[in-house]
DNA sequence: CAGTGGTCTAGACCACCGG
DNA sequence: CGGTGGTCTAGACCACTGC
């Protein structure tokens, strides 16, 4: 399915890509909703399949990469001295987000992020991590480096996939006070889901940011 | 399919579902990827299918963005009826945040979005465009397709980038009256600027999402 | 009207997971 | 090993679009 097809043109139709690849129209239909998902085409019924012009899609294709490669780096961004919050289940409130099998124990860190110049906090930032990276978190420089690049380094761990949701929620006590907020005023949360290459969790961040000072940006461009 | 099921409860198989309302396993697959695709589910092969405790959150809904694609698609995914608001200079609190040079008028046009499954409103945007794209600015048809295509399609601009910023902010009177929210909810607030090849900005549009009800989620898979 | 994509049936084989 | 979900075939009917 390597063709190439102007913008704007038509796409053959799946009875046509049917016969031409000798395959079912559920394989075919299958293959569409993945360039459909992707904002490469546009499909309607009656009307047929236009391929989207270069407007309507931002660069899909190395996209994957450099998005992880953000968010990572987002993560080896922060200077923050965690300190240890100790070791047990994930609490609920995080468990219940993931809603993934999240048994066994978890070491949390806690650190408070504050732009060098000013006093203000910039972001709350807990970091969990499996019992079974245990070996790597005791040997952590808390004050020194990431503690993600940390584990990467002496655990050997690999990312495989990762996960982010970002929400809108309200202070509570324990965040406003260390983002200097009131309890209530908008904050900006960040959950981040680390995946190895089978699919099962090694870390997990949520991270808070106040509403007032923080906006999460990226950036994309598009290609040709 | 109306059961209710706990949370992290496993859920019907597949073949269960079939039989229990004699419908294909294919429509069951279909009705299952909705699920899964909201959140509300999660499955592995070989384990089965279990609910996902996102409700436990008061049914925040998942708005999954895989890549920038997604992003994109969602954003003109809208089925809207937008309004205009006028013609004039950018609002200072759009202006401030772009950091770009954004003289002249901007038409304005405002719509609330809803899921189609739902009835409370996921959504207010607001989209700006620029005075250079006037001429295609009063073609438009405010209650078919979305405003992005048929300037697209009108003016023949292309886009070359893409930035995103998103924030938490507190609901002010507008916003809250649509969104059914109350003043000084948390809101997640979400501002698109278009570029074209050239480097200039020629839309720029902004989305209030509630945080109850809307979490911003991407899942990046890392390519071996 | 003929052709499109959207939905659905009734099968099939497979990779994976649990006991 | 049996059962799960992931993928696929070869049909079918429908709503919608364009001519």
């Amino acid at each position: 399915m390597a063709g190439r097809f102007s913008n704007g043109t038509t796409f053959p139709t799946e009875t046509t890509l049917c016969q031409q690849y000798d395959v079912s129209r559920f394989t075919i239909r299958e293959a569409l909703k993945r360039l459909q998902a992707e904002g490469l085409i546009a499909r309607k019924r009656g009307s047929g399949t236009v391929v989207q012009p270069a407007a309507a899609r931002g660069g899909a294709l190395h996209q994957p990469l450099s998005n992880v490669g953000e968010i990572l780096q987002y993560a080896r961004d922060s200077k923050v001295a965690y300190e240890s919050k100790g070791r047990g289940p994930l609490p609920t409130e995080v468990a219940e987000q993931t809603g993934e099998d999240l048994a066994g124990d978890w070491t949390c860190f806690r650190g408070v992020r504050r732009h060098p110049d000013r006093r203000r906090a910039i972001a709350v930032t807990e970091a969990y991590f499996h019992e079974r990276l245990d070996d790597a978190v005791e040997t952590l420089d808390l004050s020194a480096g990431t503690l993600f690049s940390q584990i990467e380094r002496s655990s050997g761990v690999r990312v495989g996939k990762v996960t982010q949701d970002i929400q809108a929620i309200a202070a509570d006590a324990d965040i406003a006070r260390d983002l200097n907020l009131d309890e209530g005023d908008p904050v900006l949360r960040i959950l981040r889901c680390y995946y190895d290459p089978t699919g099962t969790i090694f870390e997990i961040s949520v991270s808070f940011h106040p509403g007032d000072r923080f906006a999460y940006s990226m950036h994309i461009d598009v290609e040709g």
